[in-house]
DNA sequence: GTTAGCATGTAAGGAGTTACATGATTTT
DNA sequence: AAAATCATGTAACTCCTTACATGCTAAC
């Protein structure tokens, strides 16, 4: 119940409002579209969140323009501010486990546009030989037990790997395709003994 | 904090127990193994887990067998009661959001060699609506924005939607498979007419 | 004999959801 | 004028993690 409204969702917000000012109810919006396929935040955690973002002085309130004579006093239309720009690029250079677990991975994916090459290619990285562990552990214990399973669990089991060892190669297309275009922008640097 | 210590640990404990008795660590390298690819526990939640289900009944303490003149005396080995074999039938033929959801559905999956055909049926049609409900959200999100997205974000969704549809699409055969099993176990029923 | 892994547990807290409560505005 | 949807917010609660604390036992 403390301020820190989790980094993921603070990042979230802030990597939005980067783009564009919005209120509330349309950055849940544009966020359950962005990110729906990986997680979906309600208001009870959207609305605290806001708030906290704007005692910390992160976001501020966007006033109305004055040629608008709209009676409607309700949305509350929120921009980012230095700080909160300032903040919002420390999220994205931080390249550790918070970049690239599950629940967050997405996220920081979503806002690579504004994260460093290097960054970008640690996160991608990192987010690789973690789903490499889960494979080696998996498999590792599949092999001790396969016979012992029934088809449900080996149908199961046989799906997670799919799905794991489709990312991993999504991810080493993603990882080539960054080492080519950083060699493009220095010619100069050797990239052959780049690997591993 | 109270002894509702989640329903789907709940479940994924007592199914375990139900093939064979196990203690605390060995339990939670069980079922890593058996989800790593969706979840892992810890034993921050494990132990108090088991704590509860003691404390209720559902499960109990084995003893050690007294030929063994083992002076080790450090294991806890649980086996399932007669109410907690009650309890896992009750988790197990409950057909709802609560087993077809993402944190949940591989536990219940992972447990169908011990669940009725229809509401095998009934979860694996819920989490295909489920998914096709994401689908068609952030598909048409997609339709209206697409030009405005950067190339990440759009190979985020790109990728994100893949999965999904391949999800869908295993789903489909488990359901036909499934469809084809019940029709031969009970030839005097029409089938024609139970597609949607 | 000391590191590594087995084995059990607890306290505090993080991250978010659900359900509730309220009211304005548009659509039918 | 009723229903839907837009819009904001809060309190209580859920579920799980992290970090800590402890001791045993096997391997090197």
């Amino acid at each position: 119940m403390a301020g820190g409204q989790g980094r993921v969702l603070e990042l979230a917000v802030l990597g939005s409002l980067h783009e564009t000012p919005l209120h509330g109810y349309e950055l849940r919006k544009r966020l359950n579209a962005l990110l729906g396929m990986f997680r979906a935040f309600s208001y009870g955690s959207l609305y605290p969140c806001l708030r906290s973002l704007l005692a910390r002085g992160l976001i501020a309130e966007e006033q109305p323009a004055p040629n608008a004579i709209v009676g409607g006093r309700s949305k509350i239309v929120y921009k980012l501010t230095a700080e909160g720009k300032e903040r919002l690029q420390e999220l994205l250079t931080q390249a550790g486990p918070s970049a690239w677990e599950d629940e967050s991975f997405g996220v920081h994916f979503a806002f690579f546009r504004h994260t460093e090459a290097e960054v970008r290619l640690r996160i991608l990285e990192g987010r690789r030989s973690r789903l490499e562990e889960r494979l080696d552990a998996v498999r590792t214990a599949l092999a001790r037990t396969a016979e012992r399973l029934d088809s449900y669990t080996l149908e199961l089991q046989r799906h997670g790997l799919e799905s794991v060892e489709r990312e991993v190669r999504w991810l080493n297309e993603l990882i080539a395709t960054e080492r080519r275009a950083s060699a493009e922008e220095r010619p100069e640097r050797d990239t052959t003994s780049t690997d591993e």
